[in-house]
DNA sequence: CTTGACTCCGTACATCGGTACGGAGATTAC
DNA sequence: GTAATCTCCGTACCGATGTACGGAGTCAAG
């Protein structure tokens, strides 16, 4: 089954540009274009978009999901140790963020102990 | 006491240019030109770009610290307002990424347990 | 008083992942 | 057969946060 490309991003509930923006970054080809009318793009396209998009989820970056669609039939070594490298950039990530939690926390806090409301603390803290 | 650009850039640690664009953003505010010679910068901007870093690692964005810094003598309760935004999308952000952590945990579980190198249940997983 | 380092200023470029636009041609609906 | 809708294509732009560059002026050391 083939359609034309309005058609393809309907089904993914992506922006036509998004799929022209995909064929000029390599990340799937741009079928042939016919004598006469427009574009046809096949089952495979749109399932390459889907895994695209899945593993955007997963945190990949367009460079790295190029990396695992060249990968497709390589040793499992080199995807698992892209995953492995994902994984540790995700945990530093989290680490960040609970630091910033905690220090928004205490920030916060401080002002609920406060009962001037014209000045604020977390201004003061912030000030050198 | 005051310094040139590249004084304020050292004693902070960051780029000239970065001044310059603080600068250029409205975050601090150009020190006039003498007639003669380079510009002097006082210490109240050198404190200015300090809170500005300290926003930053709290996750705000340089709109958002434009705002806290023309909150400054505003009520608390607007800047507790923001930071508790703040709170909120870094909880968010945090919630993501626990799932994500959890996905790419899963898949390389299915990497350990797979004894065929030349196949990858990762890519396989992302496949429609 | 020359040489090298610094400043000033405007502008362009970088990243990342798209989104928008405009004009020409093709297709479809009525 | 004509009007409305699509496609095609190249190019420009978005937002966020800077970074780089080039040429002219200025300062400081020897």
């Amino acid at each position: 089954m083939t359609r034309t490309i309005s058609k393809v991003a309907e089904e993914l509930a992506i922006n036509i540009e998004t799929v022209r923006f995909y064929e000029r970054r390599g990340l799937i080809q741009q079928p042939p274009k016919p004598e006469l009318g427009y574009r046809h793009y096949p089952d495979e396209t749109v399932n390459r978009i889907r895994f695209i998009k899945r593993a955007q989820e997963l945190g990949f970056t367009l460079e790295e999901i190029a990396n695992l669609l060249s990968l497709n039939d390589r040793p499992c070594a080199q995807v698992q140790e892209l995953a492995e490298y994902k994984l540790s950039a995700v945990k530093e990530k989290m680490a960040d963020l609970r630091r910033l939690e905690k220090a928004l926390k205490v920030l916060l806090a401080q002002c609920h102990s406060n009962d001037d409301d014209s000045h604020c603390p977390i201004i003061d803290s912030l000030q050198p």
